[in-house]
DNA sequence: ACAGTGACAACAT
DNA sequence: TATGTTGCCACTG
């Protein structure tokens, strides 16, 4: 069904996003090799609600992941943003009313070494 | 093969 | 700070 590898990568870097920190979709890209491929990060993760259900995928800690501008996206509004906030607060991210969280606090930073580590893992 | 889609990002107003 | 615009990439039908 899937390429296997894109969404499975994404996946191996959300579950390594420490609880109670965040990071971004442009900079999980990055941490893949695609810089440029942050909106393709987001597709992967919207396939997960596809997946629910499966033990395989719900420990994946989606709600780890905003946008650059630590904001939880506003068309994720429409079917979670709400439920994406409560999630962050119970690990103790502070999510402010309209949404934005401070990246100078919670921001994760995956470091290069990780993403060979990764993908020689699934591969 | 090809056009449409979307949980993005960077830049310009 | 708040919109709008444009470029990107992986996936789908």
């Amino acid at each position: 069904m899937e390429r296997k590898n894109f969404y499975e990568q994404v996946y191996a870097v959300v579950r390594r996003i420490p609880r109670g920190k965040v990071t971004s979709y442009g900079r999980i890209a990055k941490m893949l090799g695609s810089p440029n491929a942050a909106r393709a990060v987001g597709y992967a993760l919207q396939a997960l609600k596809d997946k629910k259900g499966s033990p395989a995928y719900d420990d994946i800690p989606w709600q780890r992941v905003v946008n650059s501008q630590g904001r939880i996206s506003i068309v994720n509004r429409e079917f979670g943003a709400q439920l994406q906030a409560e999630l962050l607060r119970e690990e103790g991210v502070i999510v402010s009313d309209d949404l934005r969280i401070n990246l100078d606090l919670y921001l994760w930073v995956g470091l290069h070494w990780l993403e060979v580590d990764d993908i020689l893992k699934d591969k």
